[in-house]
DNA sequence: ACCTCTCTCTACCAATTGGTAGAGGATCGT
DNA sequence: ACGATCCTCTACCAATTGGTAGAGAGAGGT
């Protein structure tokens, strides 16, 4: 078998949950687009909440995992900062549902957010640490590490997801758009963070 | 009487759909919050779509009366810049579901993106305008206009409305929160569009 | 007194929701 | 041949959903 159908339910899952929302996500849908019962995916999660939970899961593993392999390479500075962007921007090209889900997760008072949180909550820890050392070493414009990770986190994430805002704007979604947008972001982020 | 009924239920919706989103909002939650029966929403709105476009319509119009009443001051440079970007937050602080419900329209597969898109068009036009003879005139860093605007409104409504992020940073989301994330993020944008 | 208009209500409805109970078909080791 | 385990199904359920029909209360004008 190509893909387990409790791996094919969490693709689908995330798709839905990621794009329409928790609410607006019914059981019976998702299992018509599977082309299976609705029973079956009761068989393999406990509830409607129990799936979104997995799904937060295992999404937020894919994110941390992105992060780390570049955290590993440690090339610092700013280099480092544009080498984050431009990961998050193949994962926002590639899995767009992945961060729409991000997105449904962190609007207020939602049920996983500190089950994002736990699996987040390293690496945030690790990018402060990382801005305060490159401030500290003049590699970069001082600023309240916290403030600017905010600011940096608000930026990246919006210019990746925000797709309706851009066709108000008139800018092209296609993938050259993609492109352009992280060039533009990366040249913003560079301008924002160089030691004055 | 202090407010009509139909006035209350734009302002408890509004809330609603700005919190918890559209799907997840049923009408008699909503009558029942109000204190009347779900039939009396009926009475004033077709439907629960109408409501919501209704939301939007004034919500659209509250946001763009806050941006033309800064933009017919046009004091022009960075201040201007910094100007509305208070502006924003004022009202991020003192409505939040406001920029809720934006970024709930904004949500990929919305109905009523279009109805938002004309209201705002014109101050994105606007917006855009300002960006290119700005930096025509060297008092801004020469980029792409378009791309320059989806970032500042990515950074601007994240910073002012990701408050769950932020308490996942472990940053205070106090008032006195707010207004040092906004000096931050005030910081962060003058250095990113201050001419080289 | 009567009519009309505005407003809120009770009563109801079909459809959909997340979830339960349990039957039946494979595939397995024995 | 056997039961056991795994998986997907049919059948069903109570609760909630958005929405309809229409009664009745109150105020104002005539």
């Amino acid at each position: 078998m190509a893909e387990s159908t409790r791996e094919r339910i969490l693709d689908a899952a995330l798709r839905a949950f990621g794009t329409e929302g928790f609410a607006a996500t019914s059981l019976d849908a998702l299992a018509t687009e599977l082309g299976i019962r609705k029973q079956t995916i009761l068989y393999y999660f406990p509830s409607k909440q129990a799936i979104f939970e997995a799904v937060v899961d295992r999404a937020a593993s894919d994110l941390v995992k992105v992060f780390e392999e570049q955290a590993a390479r440690g090339i610092g500075g700013l280099d480092q900062v544009e080498a984050i962007v431009k990961r998050v921007f193949r994962l926002a090209v590639r899995r767009p549902q992945l961060l729409g889900l991000i997105r449904e997760v962190t609007r207020p008072g939602s049920l996983s957010i500190d089950r994002l949180s736990a699996h987040t909550a390293p690496i945030f820890d690790r990018a402060r640490d990382f801005l305060q050392r490159e401030m500290d070493a003049g590699r970069m414009r001082s600023s309240d590490p916290e403030m600017l990770l905010l600011s940096l986190y608000s930026t990246v994430v919006g210019v990746a997801t925000e797709l309706e805002v851009q066709r108000a704007m008139g800018i092209s979604d296609s993938l050259r758009g993609a492109v352009a947008r992280r060039q533009e972001l990366i040249r913003f982020l560079r301008a924002a963070l160089e030691p004055a």
